[in-house]
DNA sequence: TTGTATGCGTTATCAC
DNA sequence: GTGATAACGCATACAA
């Protein structure tokens, strides 16, 4: 773990100049004989090139940043997935940033696209506030966003449609006979939990559907408190017969608290999920679930992001997934799962 | 987007030199009125340090790496998911490197710290091959391993107690009258694989039970090639009672297959998992399975690390963390599963 | 083709 | 306390 060869190691070694041996190992044209020595010097001494020192001098560093709430979150996890193998095959290193979901930290890492360390950056925001837009107007290095940037931020975006999505959802729930359809969602002041409650509304209103307050429930996106809202829901609607979740962890916490109630599902309450995590098809029942889409996002945010720092300055893009239904037990295609278990 | 001020664009402003700006930037004694010139020059340019003049007149990046086979894998999510906060908390960002678990690529991930662009490493091999060991005892930078290297290895090492976990879980089949248990493992050249391998067969002997090969079936870690290996054992020992799965996905492949197979979980054929992942909570029937402790592996790895960057040179150390045995309905606690679905 | 010298942006070591 | 100036390791314009 000493203190590594370096070009100069390297020049004194093979009695060439610092020069040579960086035309060398960059290919340029050289004699024969100087590569020669070049080579095996740098091979006896176990030479690596010093990224940093390099980066410096080029002013590119290789590393792309992906920033997200939470990396527990299967939705992201499923980004990730997809950026991660597009990054390597392009030569880039991705360094990862959990933001917790706090905004100062996304901040933080917008800012911090000044100290260079990246060339670029993905980012998932869960709020899109005014101090986000100040710091994408100046940020240092190319951005991508995930999620919906008002237009004219000179960023490349990439959205889901969850308003299709929801749609999607609400058709199915419908054709399926349920009327009593409630909304579980995370915060309003985030970007898809706006997203998903506006698109209930407006999804209800589509099949005809009066917009009811009562079955409206808040809480966070993850599965405790998302079967608390649950429960506070049943409570107060009890003959509520289906839940449009704003997520699968907030549909597991749906089916928790069902099964504790003793309603079934999806003969008393059909449940449809978000996301279309692997969770959805390991559950029990198994979750029906939108899919917004989240590896193509992944990819395409990836896709986006390389092509700017291959072309340098361009016109910012938006891109659109399309989302899709995927059906399973939870909203009771009969037929669609058979008994696993043996519990009574 | 443009080039960024750096501390002489800040001193010509502030008509001071590129040292005072730089005693200031970094806390050291200067006089106030320099002081406040230099911050306020700062303020006005919006400059931001340069992570990488910075580190290479260091020597310290603040980025450690992270590699393991798949980001997909649980087990390695949740390690990661600990990882990560405890490296932010120390000032660290989080390089991430999926090697698919080909070992060319390992191997080039430890030849890439030479290229010093992380202070230290995290791995998670699936194997140790003589080139991991010869790559390690010259390894540039602070290496953690997690799984197994042997003694005399010149890197911290993490270790889960796979012996001890398996004998978890054939006692606790043992004890619910389960005598043909089934072992459905991944390849056998594979640090896990092998562990659990040969944990199987010593805890088969310390019950009281004969080996038997038929009832071991070799496929790889997933969920689809996990099924493929139970449904060919379900062939060939129609009387098996009980499977061993060396991991969580493997046991969901088992269940599919089970249930298509008509037969019951747990009453007919009992079901272990392994890494306590979140799909085995979710899971229908819930899956038993046995925790290696992935989260304090983690968080482990993350403080050897720390530990080591901040005191230099020491001995290596090795720790070791305890499994422990997640009960639930796939091994059929009579209770422990109340239905949740009304499926036929 | 090869070597010398300069700069990338910082930090740190000197004299003053 | 402050200002020149020298590294850090590499790439390159320019001179030889």
């Amino acid at each position: 773990m000493g203190q590594g060869p370096t070009i100069t190691t390297i020049a004194q070694r093979a009695g060439v100049s610092i020069a040579s041996v960086s035309r060398v190992l960059n290919g340029l044209p050289t004699r024969q004989e100087t590569e020669r020595k070049v080579l095996a010097a740098a091979e006896e001494l176990g030479y690596v090139r010093n990224a940093v020192a390099r980066s410096l001098k080029s002013r590119r560093t290789h590393q792309v940043a992906f920033a997200m709430a939470d990396v527990g979150n299967p939705a992201y996890l499923a980004m990730l997935r997809e950026i991660q193998p597009v990054l390597k095959a392009a030569g880039y290193r991705l360094v990862l940033h959990s933001t917790d979901a706090v905004v100062a930290d996304e901040i933080e890492v917008l800012h911090s696209l000044g100290e260079r360390y990246v060339d670029g950056l993905i980012m998932v925001p869960l709020r899109v506030t005014e101090a986000h837009l100040a710091m994408l107007a100046s940020a240092r290095a190319p951005v991508v966003i995930i999620g919906s940037v008002p237009e004219g931020t000179p960023v490349d975006n990439v959205r889901a449609d969850s308003r299709t999505g929801v749609r999607l959802a609400l058709d199915h729930l419908h054709a399926l006979g349920r009327r009593r359809i409630g909304l579980v969602n995370g915060p309003l002041d985030t970007v898809p939990g706006a997203a998903r409650g506006a698109a209930y509304r407006e999804a209800l209103g589509a099949l005809g559907l009066p917009y009811d307050e009562e079955l409206v429930e808040i809480g966070d996106f993850y599965r405790a408190e998302g079967g608390r809202a649950v429960a506070t829901l049943l409570d107060r609607v009890p003959d509520l017969d289906a839940l449009m979740c704003a997520n699968d962890l907030i549909a597991l916490g749906a089916l928790d608290v069902l099964r504790a109630a003793g309603r079934r599902v999806p003969r008393d309450v059909a449940v449809v999920g978000m996301d279309d995590t692997d969770l959805a098809a390991a559950s029990w029942p198994s979750l029906s679930s939108v899919s917004l889409g989240s590896a193509e996002r992944g990819r395409a945010a990836a896709e986006l992001l390389l092509d700017r720092l291959r072309h340098g300055e361009r016109e910012p893009r938006l891109v659109t997934v399309p989302p899709h239904l995927v059906v399973r037990a939870s909203t009771g295609r009969a037929g669609a799962e058979e008994p696993r278990g043996d519990a009574p």
